[in-house]
DNA sequence: TCCCATGTTGCTAA
DNA sequence: GTTAGCAACATGGG
Protein backbone atom coordinates (compact mmCIF):
# COMPACT_ATOMS: atom_id res chain seq x y z
CA UNK A 1 0.00 0.00 0.00
CA UNK A 2 2.21 2.51 1.39
CA UNK A 3 4.21 4.52 -1.46
CA UNK A 4 6.42 7.44 -0.25
CA UNK A 5 3.89 9.72 0.24
CA UNK A 6 2.05 7.59 2.95
CA UNK A 7 5.22 6.35 4.57
CA UNK A 8 5.80 10.34 5.09
CA UNK A 9 3.36 11.06 6.71
CA UNK A 10 3.08 8.47 9.36
CA UNK A 11 7.20 9.27 10.04
CA UNK A 12 5.87 13.16 10.30
CA UNK A 13 2.86 11.80 12.84
CA UNK A 14 4.86 9.29 14.90
CA UNK A 15 7.57 11.75 15.83
CA UNK A 16 4.60 13.92 17.37
CA UNK A 17 3.76 11.17 19.82
CA UNK A 18 6.55 8.54 20.07
CA UNK A 19 9.70 9.86 19.49
CA UNK A 20 11.70 10.71 22.86
CA UNK A 21 9.09 8.56 24.57
CA UNK A 22 9.64 5.20 26.98
CA UNK A 23 8.67 1.99 25.62
CA UNK A 24 6.88 0.61 28.58
CA UNK A 25 5.66 -2.48 26.72
CA UNK A 26 5.79 -4.46 23.27
CA UNK A 27 4.05 -7.70 21.83
CA UNK A 28 4.97 -9.21 18.72
CA UNK A 29 0.89 -10.67 17.89
CA UNK A 30 1.60 -12.06 14.57
CA UNK A 31 5.14 -13.44 14.54
CA UNK A 32 5.32 -13.56 10.66
CA UNK A 33 5.90 -9.96 11.18
CA UNK A 34 9.59 -11.04 12.48
CA UNK A 35 10.70 -10.77 15.69
CA UNK A 36 11.88 -8.07 17.95
CA UNK A 37 14.73 -7.09 20.48
CA UNK A 38 13.90 -6.35 23.69
CA UNK A 39 12.53 -2.67 24.59
CA UNK A 40 10.70 -2.21 27.49
CA UNK A 41 12.20 0.88 29.42
CA UNK A 42 13.87 1.84 26.14
CA UNK A 43 13.74 5.39 23.96
CA UNK A 44 12.59 5.64 20.76
CA UNK A 45 15.31 8.54 19.51
CA UNK A 46 14.23 8.76 15.86
CA UNK A 47 12.17 7.96 12.75
CA UNK A 48 13.26 8.39 9.38
CA UNK A 49 11.94 7.07 6.34
CA UNK A 50 14.09 5.93 3.54
CA UNK A 51 12.29 5.49 0.33
CA UNK A 52 9.46 2.75 1.47
CA UNK A 53 11.13 1.72 4.49
CA UNK A 54 10.62 3.23 7.69
CA UNK A 55 14.23 3.39 10.64
CA UNK A 56 13.50 3.60 14.12
CA UNK A 57 16.64 4.17 16.14
CA UNK A 58 15.95 2.73 19.78
CA UNK A 59 18.27 4.09 22.68
CA UNK A 60 20.88 1.67 23.21
CA UNK A 61 22.27 1.30 19.44
CA UNK A 62 19.59 -0.65 17.63
CA UNK A 63 17.24 0.28 14.48
CA UNK A 64 14.12 -0.98 13.58
CA UNK A 65 13.65 -1.31 9.70
CA UNK A 66 9.85 -1.60 8.91
CA UNK A 67 8.53 -2.81 5.78
CA UNK A 68 5.10 -1.97 5.08
CA UNK A 69 4.51 -3.64 2.03
CA UNK A 70 0.66 -3.81 0.63
CA UNK A 71 -1.00 -3.45 3.42
CA UNK A 72 0.88 -2.70 6.42
CA UNK A 73 -0.85 0.15 8.43
CA UNK A 74 0.27 2.24 12.18
CA UNK A 75 -2.72 3.30 13.91
CA UNK A 76 -2.25 5.29 17.24
CA UNK A 77 -4.79 4.27 20.47
CA UNK A 78 -5.86 6.31 22.68
CA UNK A 79 -8.47 3.76 24.54
CA UNK A 80 -8.35 0.27 24.85
CA UNK A 81 -9.88 -0.91 21.22
CA UNK A 82 -8.04 -3.27 19.02
CA UNK A 83 -7.87 -2.52 15.15
CA UNK A 84 -8.50 -5.55 12.98
CA UNK A 85 -5.68 -7.40 11.56
CA UNK A 86 -3.01 -5.94 14.51
CA UNK A 87 0.24 -7.66 14.45
CA UNK A 88 2.08 -5.98 16.33
CA UNK A 89 1.51 -3.47 19.94
CA UNK A 90 4.27 -1.22 21.15
CA UNK A 91 3.12 0.61 24.71
CA UNK A 92 4.05 3.94 25.79
CA UNK A 93 2.08 6.47 28.55
CA UNK A 94 0.12 8.63 26.19
CA UNK A 95 -1.03 5.17 23.59
CA UNK A 96 -0.85 2.33 22.13
CA UNK A 97 0.98 2.01 18.94
CA UNK A 98 -0.82 -0.81 17.01
CA UNK A 99 0.81 -2.45 13.67
CA UNK A 100 -2.44 -3.35 11.49
CA UNK A 101 -1.78 -5.95 8.43
CA UNK A 102 -4.92 -7.72 6.61
CA UNK A 103 -2.31 -9.61 4.32
CA UNK A 104 0.58 -9.79 6.68
CA UNK A 105 3.42 -9.06 4.15
CA UNK A 106 4.61 -6.21 6.29
CA UNK A 107 8.09 -7.03 7.74
CA UNK A 108 10.24 -5.64 10.83
CA UNK A 109 13.70 -5.89 11.22
CA UNK A 110 16.66 -4.98 14.32
CA UNK A 111 19.34 -3.60 12.39
CA UNK A 112 22.85 -2.69 14.41
CA UNK A 113 24.26 -0.01 12.74
CA UNK A 114 22.31 3.20 11.16
CA UNK A 115 20.69 2.33 7.96
CA UNK A 116 22.08 4.37 4.89
CA UNK A 117 21.71 3.70 1.05
CA UNK A 118 23.42 5.38 -1.27
CA UNK A 119 20.19 5.23 -3.19
CA UNK A 120 18.74 8.93 -4.60
CA UNK A 121 14.96 8.95 -2.68
CA UNK A 122 12.40 10.48 -4.65
CA UNK A 123 11.85 13.83 -2.42
CA UNK A 124 15.54 14.71 -1.93
CA UNK A 125 16.78 16.32 -5.16
CA UNK A 126 17.07 13.95 -7.62
CA UNK A 127 19.90 14.57 -10.19
CA UNK A 128 18.25 14.28 -13.82
CA UNK A 129 21.86 13.41 -15.28
CA UNK A 130 22.52 10.89 -12.37
CA UNK A 131 19.15 9.10 -13.62
CA UNK A 132 19.73 9.47 -17.12
CA UNK A 133 23.08 7.69 -16.64
CA UNK A 134 21.73 4.75 -14.45
CA UNK A 135 19.59 4.60 -17.59
CA UNK A 136 21.90 4.29 -19.93
CA UNK A 137 21.32 1.24 -22.64
CA UNK A 138 18.80 -0.17 -20.35
CA UNK A 139 15.65 -1.26 -22.16
CA UNK A 140 13.33 -1.90 -19.71
CA UNK A 141 10.17 0.24 -19.93
CA UNK A 142 10.69 3.47 -18.04
CA UNK A 143 8.20 2.88 -15.47
CA UNK A 144 9.80 -0.30 -14.54
CA UNK A 145 12.79 1.94 -13.92
CA UNK A 146 11.15 4.42 -12.12
CA UNK A 147 9.73 1.81 -9.48
CA UNK A 148 12.98 -0.14 -9.30
CA UNK A 149 14.06 0.64 -5.51
CA UNK A 150 17.92 0.28 -6.90
CA UNK A 151 17.72 3.12 -8.54
CA UNK A 152 15.00 5.85 -7.13
CA UNK A 153 13.56 4.52 -3.82
CA UNK A 154 9.92 5.47 -2.84
CA UNK A 155 7.94 5.40 -6.31
CA UNK A 156 5.53 2.25 -6.46
CA UNK A 157 2.72 2.01 -8.94
CA UNK A 158 0.24 5.33 -8.36
CA UNK A 159 3.00 7.47 -8.25
CA UNK A 160 5.21 5.73 -11.37
CA UNK A 161 1.96 6.36 -13.30
CA UNK A 162 1.03 10.12 -11.98
CA UNK A 163 4.61 11.46 -12.73
CA UNK A 164 4.51 9.90 -16.40
CA UNK A 165 1.96 11.40 -16.92
CA UNK A 166 2.92 14.82 -15.73
CA UNK A 167 6.25 14.38 -17.78
CA UNK A 168 4.28 13.73 -20.91
CA UNK A 169 6.37 10.35 -21.45
CA UNK A 170 5.08 6.83 -22.46
CA UNK A 171 5.61 4.68 -19.55
CA UNK A 172 6.53 1.78 -22.33
CA UNK A 173 9.18 3.75 -22.96
CA UNK A 174 12.76 2.03 -22.61
CA UNK A 175 14.60 3.84 -19.86
CA UNK A 176 18.15 4.61 -21.74
CA UNK A 177 15.71 6.06 -24.59
CA UNK A 178 14.70 9.15 -22.79
CA UNK A 179 16.90 12.57 -23.39
CA UNK A 180 18.76 14.88 -20.66
CA UNK A 181 15.53 17.20 -21.68
CA UNK A 182 12.61 14.51 -20.61
CA UNK A 183 14.43 13.58 -17.79
CA UNK A 184 15.11 16.62 -15.87
CA UNK A 185 11.34 16.93 -16.42
CA UNK A 186 10.67 13.94 -15.35
CA UNK A 187 12.63 14.70 -12.06
CA UNK A 188 10.64 17.79 -11.73
CA UNK A 189 7.47 16.11 -11.93
CA UNK A 190 8.58 13.24 -9.44
CA UNK A 191 9.43 16.58 -7.11
CA UNK A 192 5.92 18.40 -7.50
CA UNK A 193 4.08 14.88 -7.10
CA UNK A 194 5.87 13.64 -4.25
CA UNK A 195 5.87 17.00 -2.11
CA UNK A 196 1.82 17.28 -3.00
CA UNK A 197 0.91 14.03 -1.98
CA UNK A 198 3.07 14.61 1.22
CA UNK A 199 1.03 17.80 2.12
CA UNK A 200 -1.79 15.53 1.34
CA UNK A 201 -1.15 13.11 3.39
CA UNK A 202 -1.08 10.34 0.96
CA UNK A 203 -3.57 9.10 -1.42
CA UNK A 204 -6.76 7.14 0.34
CA UNK A 205 -7.74 5.20 -3.20
CA UNK A 206 -9.00 2.10 -1.23
CA UNK A 207 -8.39 1.68 2.49
CA UNK A 208 -4.53 4.03 3.10
CA UNK A 209 -5.09 5.42 6.48
CA UNK A 210 -2.88 7.55 8.72
CA UNK A 211 -1.53 7.12 11.96
CA UNK A 212 -5.06 8.98 13.54
CA UNK A 213 -7.36 6.64 11.11
CA UNK A 214 -7.64 10.03 8.82
CA UNK A 215 -7.98 9.62 5.12
CA UNK A 216 -5.77 11.11 2.84
CA UNK A 217 -6.40 13.33 0.26
CA UNK A 218 -3.96 13.09 -3.35
CA UNK A 219 -6.88 10.55 -4.74
CA UNK A 220 -8.47 13.88 -5.33
CA UNK A 221 -5.78 14.98 -7.75
CA UNK A 222 -4.81 11.74 -9.57
CA UNK A 223 -5.03 12.27 -12.89
CA UNK A 224 -4.79 9.25 -14.66
CA UNK A 225 -4.19 6.44 -12.06
CA UNK A 226 -7.43 4.33 -11.99
CA UNK A 227 -9.30 6.35 -14.21
CA UNK A 228 -9.23 3.95 -17.26
CA UNK A 229 -11.66 5.37 -20.20
CA UNK A 230 -12.32 9.11 -18.59
CA UNK A 231 -10.58 11.74 -20.25
CA UNK A 232 -7.16 13.30 -20.05
CA UNK A 233 -6.99 15.85 -17.74
CA UNK A 234 -4.59 17.87 -20.58
CA UNK A 235 -6.04 16.92 -23.67
CA UNK A 236 -9.81 14.93 -23.02
CA UNK A 237 -8.35 11.77 -24.70
CA UNK A 238 -9.55 8.81 -23.22
CA UNK A 239 -7.15 7.35 -20.55
CA UNK A 240 -5.75 3.60 -21.04
CA UNK A 241 -4.59 0.43 -18.79
CA UNK A 242 -1.83 -1.33 -19.65
CA UNK A 243 -0.05 -4.12 -17.86
CA UNK A 244 3.60 -3.52 -17.23
CA UNK A 245 5.66 -5.90 -15.50
CA UNK A 246 2.26 -7.15 -14.11
CA UNK A 247 1.14 -4.01 -12.90
CA UNK A 248 -1.83 -1.82 -13.85
CA UNK A 249 -0.19 1.40 -15.90
CA UNK A 250 -2.55 4.11 -16.30
CA UNK A 251 -1.87 7.09 -18.87
CA UNK A 252 -2.87 8.99 -22.07
CA UNK A 253 -1.83 8.14 -25.04
CA UNK A 254 -2.51 11.09 -26.91
CA UNK A 255 -0.33 13.53 -24.58
CA UNK A 256 2.52 10.50 -23.13
CA UNK A 257 5.02 10.34 -26.11
C1' DT B 1 -16.56 -17.68 -9.03
C1' DC B 2 -13.18 -14.66 -10.78
C1' DC B 3 -10.33 -10.62 -10.88
C1' DC B 4 -8.07 -7.01 -8.69
C1' DA B 5 -5.09 -4.72 -5.15
C1' DT B 6 -0.36 1.54 -3.12
C1' DG B 7 5.16 -4.39 -2.51
C1' DT B 8 9.11 -7.43 -2.68
C1' DT B 9 11.65 -11.58 -3.68
C1' DG B 10 13.09 -15.41 -6.18
C1' DC B 11 12.97 -18.57 -9.99
C1' DT B 12 13.10 -19.72 -15.02
C1' DA B 13 13.81 -18.88 -19.61
C1' DA B 14 14.68 -16.14 -23.59
C1' DG C 1 24.41 -9.37 -17.80
C1' DT C 2 19.49 -8.01 -18.85
C1' DT C 3 14.80 -8.57 -19.12
C1' DA C 4 10.10 -10.67 -19.08
C1' DG C 5 7.06 -13.53 -17.00
C1' DC C 6 5.44 -15.91 -13.42
C1' DA C 7 4.57 -17.56 -8.75
C1' DA C 8 4.63 -16.85 -4.05
C1' DC C 9 3.44 -14.52 0.18
C1' DA C 10 -2.14 -13.83 2.42
C1' DT C 11 -6.38 -11.42 2.69
C1' DG C 12 -10.36 -8.75 1.44
C1' DG C 13 -13.37 -6.22 -1.74
C1' DG C 14 -16.08 -5.63 -5.93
Amino acid sequence: MPELPEVETLCRQLREVIVGRRILSSRVIDPKLGLLPPLVGKTVQSVVRHGKQMIWTISGGTCLVFQLRMTGRFFWMENDAMPPHARLEISFRAGRLILSDPRRFATVKPWSPPVSSPVPDGLEKLDPKRLAEAARRRRLPVKSFLMDQKAVTGIGNIYASEILHGAGIDPSRPAGSLTPAEWKKMVAMAARILRKAVECRGSSISDWRDLFAGQGEYQLHLRVYGRKGEPCAKCRSKVRRIVIAGRSTFFCPKCQK
